[in-house]
Order: C-alpha cells, then sequence, then structure tokens
DNA sequence: AAATAGCACTCAAAGCTCTAGAGTGCTAAT
DNA sequence: ATTAGCACTCTAGAGCTTTGAGTGCTATTT
C-alpha cells in the first residue's frame, strides 16, 4: 500500500500528524500554517486536506471541527516522514544507570527496565523475559522439604532460577536426592532447556531406566521441573496512560488493563514481535494486544550471552510521540543486550 | 468514641448504609420507609436522620438530596449493625478448588488466592506473602556462573527459594563452593533467616575466620544472599474496580494505581496490619494505603507450618459489601493458614 | 493553471433559562 | 410521640441560543 504524495502534501501532513500528536486536538487548516511557518496560506492547506481525507489518510469528527490522522497516516508517518529526536545525554545516562543497578539478577533488572521506559516515555513500559525455555541448562538440585515434599530448584545459564514443589511417591535421603541430581547433571549438560526435555523423555523411554526405580524417580521430578512455563514479563507503568485524554473514559481503560492482567495470554501475543531484529512498530489495530484499544506499540529485541531473545518496548496511545518514544527503545535494547552479553 | 442510638435509629441507619452500598446513590427518608417495609412514616425518618446528620453518621451533598454514610457510619455499621452473610457452598468450593491448585510453590498459589479474593469480591485482591525473614533457614547453595560470578540459592522450610548474584574477589571452583555450602549449612541449621543475619555477623568478626580467606569469603558471599528482601505482594483485579462509579474520575483512579506501584511501599503499610488475629476492617481514613482515595481494606492473616505469618484480604472503595466480603476474607485466610500448615 | 482571498454555511461546545421532581424542614393535627 | 401536610430548596436535565472555529466553494490574483 504505497503511497504517493507531492512534497508539500507530506510537509502538510507531518504537520498535522504532529499538531495532533501533541494537542489531542483535530488540527484545522489555519493551525497548520501558524504553528509550523509554512509559506503557502490556510485555503490552499484545505485543499490538500480534503485530497488527504480522500486519500484515507485524514477523518474529521464533524464538518466543523479540524482533521484527525488515521492509522494508516501514523504508519506513513512513521515509514517516511517522522524525523527521529536523537536521545538525550541526560537520558541515556538514566538508562544506564537504571539499568545497570542489576539489583540481585535478571528479573529485577528487567522489571527496572520497564519502569525506566515508563518513565522515560510516559507510556507503559513493558519486558519480556528471555525465554526460559531456549536457555541453556546449568543445574538442577533437589532439596528436601517434608517427608514426601521435594523442592526442585533449575539453574539457566542466564541465571533464571525456576523452583518447583514435587510431591514423590516415596520419601528419599539427603544422600539420594545428591544423587539423583548428579546424574541428572550429567544428562543434561550443555543442553538448552527444551532439549533437556526431549533427553528426559528419551531416558524415561529406556528400558534400563525403568527397572531402576531410582533413576526413574529422578527422570520424573527432573520432567517436572523441567515442564515449568513461567515466563516473565513487566508491564511497568500503567497509571501513566490514565493520563491522556483519549483513556478519561473508565470503560476503555477497563479494557486495556483486564488485557494487562492476563500475562500469560499477553505472552503469547507478543511472540510475533520476536521474529524481527531492530525496532519494530505496531500501529493500532496492528497491535497483537487489544487491536482495538486504539494502542500503539513499539519494540525491539534484546538478546544474552547463551543467545537467548528478548523483548522490551512501550505501550502507549496511537497518538504517541514516536519521534522521540523510537530512539529510547532502540537505545535501551542496545544496551540491555550490551550489559546482558558482557559475560 | 461509643455511639448510643436507640433502636429505631439503629434500624434506619443500617438501612441507610445498605441501601446506598447497594446504589451508590444519596439515599431519602421515603426510600427508607419504601425499601425496607418499615413500620415509621418517612417524616419519622426525615426526624432521625436529621439527629444522625448531627451526630456525624450522616452527610447529605445538598439540601434537596438524601443523605450518605459517613466514615464513622460505615464504622458503626460494621461493629454493631452488620448482619454478615453467611458464605455459600458454591463459594466456598471455588475458594477451595482455586487455592488448593496450589501449582509450582507458594508463590503462585498465593497469587491465585489473591485472584480468587478479587473475583468473589469484586474488589481489588490483596495477599502479602510471609516475610522470608522470619522464615526458617533450610538450605543455601551456590553455583558458579561465571568466571567471577557466583549464584546463592537460599531456600527456606516453606520452600520459598531466594537467589541473589554475587560477584566474588577470585574464582572458585565447584569444590570449593561445595564446601563453603556445607559450612554455612551448619552454621545456619534450625535459625530464621533474621538469626541467620546475626549469626553470619558474629562469624564474621570472629578471628579464626579473618584469617581464613575461604571462610571469610564464604561469610561475606551469604550476607549478601540473606540479606536480600525481596518479601512478595500480590494485588489482582485492579481492573475490577474501574467499575465502580465513584472511580469514573480518571485522577482518583491514577492517584490508587500510583500507590499500588511501589509494591514495597504498600508492604510497609500493611505491616502494622499483620499484628492483630482475626478479621481487621479499615474503612477510609483509617487504611493504611493512601488514606484519602476512600478506599475500605479488609484483611486477616494466615500462618505457615513454620510460623511465618501472612497477610490476605480486599481492598475496594468505602461502600464496600461488608456483609459478603468479610466472611469471604475470613473463610479464605483458615483455608490458607489450613493448606499452608498441613506439611 | 495554481494559489489565494473572501464569504456563506455548518456544527459542536458552552452558556442560559426553565421545569420537574426528589427531598427537606417545619407546623399543626392526631 | 408520630405523622400528615405543605411550602421551600436545589439539582439534573431539557431545550434554546450564541459563539466561533472550521470548512467548501467561488471569484480573483499571479
Amino acid at each position: 500500500m504505497e503511497v504517493e504524495l507531492s512534497q508539500r502534501s507530506r510537509q502538510i501532513l507531518e504537520a498535522i500528524v504532529e499538531d495532533y500528536i501533541a494537542t489531542a486536538e483535530p488540527v484545522g487548516s489555519s493551525a497548520v500554517t501558524r504553528r509550523h511557518a509554512l509559506t503557502f496560506s490556510s485555503a490552499t492547506v484545505r485543499n490538500v486536506m480534503a485530497n488527504l481525507e480522500e486519500m484515507g489518510l485524514l477523518t474529521s469528527p464533524h464538518t466543523s471541527a479540524g482533521r484527525i490522522p488515521t492509522e494508516k497516516a501514523y504508519r506513513f508517518y512513521v515509514d517516511s516522514l517522522v524525523a527521529l529526536r536523537s536521545i538525550s545525554r541526560e537520558e541515556k545516562k538514566q538508562i544506564i544507570r537504571r539499568c545497570r543497578q542489576a539489583g540481585s539478577g535478571l528479573s529485577d533488572m528487567l522489571k527496572e527496565t520497564s519502569r525506566t521506559l515508563s518513565s522515560l516515555s510516559n507510556y507503559m513500559g513493558i519486558v519480556v523475559a528471555p525465554s526460559f525455555t531456549s536457555d541453556v541448562f546449568r543445574h538442577i538440585e533437589f532439596i528436601r522439604l517434608g517427608t514426601r515434599k521435594v523442592l526442585a530448584i533449575l539453574v539457566s545459564r542466564n541465571g533464571t532460577v525456576q523452583n518447583k514443589l514435587v510431591e514423590t511417591v516415596r520419601e528419599f535421603t539427603p544422600d539420594e536426592l545428591i544423587h539423583m541430581g548428579n546424574y541428572l547433571n550429567d544428562l543434561m549438560q550443555g543442553l538448552t532447556i527444551s532439549q533437556a526435555r526431549e533427553r528426559i523423555q528419551a531416558e524415561m523411554k529406556n528400558e534400563k531406566n525403568q527397572f531402576d526405580s531410582m533413576m526413574s524417580q529422578a527422570l520424573q521430578m527432573s520432567q517436572q521441573a523441567v515442564t515449568m512455563e513461567r515466563d516473565d514479563i513487566f508491564v511497568e507503568g500503567q497509571a501513566r496512560i490514565l493520563n491522556q485524554p483519549e483513556f478519561n473514559d473508565a470503560r476503555r481503560m477497563q479494557d486495556i488493563f483486564q488485557a494487562f492482567e492476563q500475562k500469560s495470554d499477553l505472552l503469547q501475543l507478543l511472540n510475533c514481535c520476536m521474529t524481527a531484529e531492530g525496532v519494530q512498530i505496531y500501529i493500532g489495530s496492528e497491535t497483537p494486544v487489544n487491536r482495538s484499544a486504539g494502542l500503539s506499540l513499539i519494540t525491539s529485541r534484546f538478546v544474552t550471552s547463551s543467545n537467548t531473545v528478548g523483548l522490551l518496548g512501550v505501550i502507549g496511545p496511537t497518538r504517541m510521540g514516536y519521534s522521540s518514544v523510537i530512539p529510547i527503545v532502540d537505545y535501551t535494547a542496545r544496551l540491555v543486550s550490551r550489559i546482558l552479553t558482557a559475560t
């Protein structure tokens, strides 16, 4: 869907989009000439605006109001008009400072990153932690908690720790648990978690193990531990978008908040954003989350030393400050990648 | 502040409070007689209402509107009027089912409990996990992640796992790490986490250890692990209170949401609710969180097998369905205690 | 022919007035 | 002590008008 526009039309469209982003009010023809010091008269602008409307780039809420950009206009703006603001020294500093204060472990760091994205952009920050499943196995360990309760602890190369309480069919001594641990650590060394899953499946079918009751127990326990699917996702700064005039209405807000409460669904939806490299921009109905709520999503991937991939970005209204948010997301993704790959 | 009221005044006050809870509209004198089939006339009710207003139990937004209960009235209602609805079989079932599906570990179970509280009450559910600090030490373990990076994993008796990435001054072999782990496990056996903290402090001052570089390293690492303060708190169903007519205003909402984003502050504030046993009710400005937002808080403690204490409850508008929420909170707290103490 | 000035027209938002009716407080009657 | 009756109060909402921002068309300029 290529849009061909004259130089002049582009200037005017840009002016309208930017005005609307700044004010959230329909933009009139004279507002364009006034605020952007263009050389043509408002009458000319009106002609152009009528054109743009016909092309589906603008709409007007009613005859005597100004015009509002459509999704198509935002798309065009983002693709070919926007002049990216370069990120300020101050902002860089803040991102670095807040992302570095890694706290205790990956998950805290990513949460803080999400907060930072939110506070710099004034929209919602979002971070999807790298998938545990595709991370590399590091260590498994069983700790006896009750007579027949064992806590399985699984550590990946990133330093992500998952734990699961397992009910066992009989009681195990600490020594037995250590033994089982050693066996499994050997078995899964160097595999990714998902490969480890398969390996365990295979071993369970192995006849040798089926008759060794302890080994089969060990495999069963580790299977439970390895199938945990708690992939983390951090959405921060939800309160901030209540500021946006388009979300004054309580009903719409509820929609949005509900969508963000079910984090597991969210994860599914966001998976598609992780395929491409670089900054991805989803406008309005293109957004995988809540297509009808007038939201836009700007994301970028980041990578870790164990080659797993995470996602970070900003969610805001379609009428979003693209020119400043895009560089922030871009810079943050690069920085986080850099931190996480520096072993 | 005891309030003495005649039988009749009490009846009328109860009717007004309940009407207002149901409708969120100011209650007029005739509404009281109509909806509650009382024997006196509206004129009588008017006299009584004037009294109640003078006593600070009612206010009217303006002359020709009905009356609204004050905080004081809710307090009195909760203390001496409310007829608690007994919890239905259906609700019990749901609570049991959802709390039991303990998922993998305490933290998931508590999150689901919070969700359950929210969906049954239609307000926000809140659960504060038992303080890690007062739980009993179970196990510590060090896992080598990079050349000078070690992951310390700390498990408490109720199965809570905390982990922290520690930078070490030199590289350690896996054997050394195991050795250090054994030493520390012995040292802290049977202590609570906070006692363990003190023990480590003490050992660090012990001259014997100061000259054994490995022991002093071990102590340092464990000290870092033991001082983690990530107490969990689950607030679920925030979207639900957008339904309440009193929160239609975006400004108020923002206040509230912001308050709940800073979970660490929240924890501090909620500590005071954990001192007393049984169901605690905080109305309006009594609520430790966001005193001015017209919220009420209903909480109850729960206990675990290792004698640590957690808190669960419901947060909603002052105009809350106390008669049904109180039994829900009470029942849930008892149930969770039962589950967590059944080893 | 392209750009612009001018002008009549449109329409929502804001202000204004009026009315209906819900609710009160007082007084007189029971 | 209670209640019926009534005058009074005050808001929410309906209907109306005004205002002014903004448009589209046309005639005029370049």
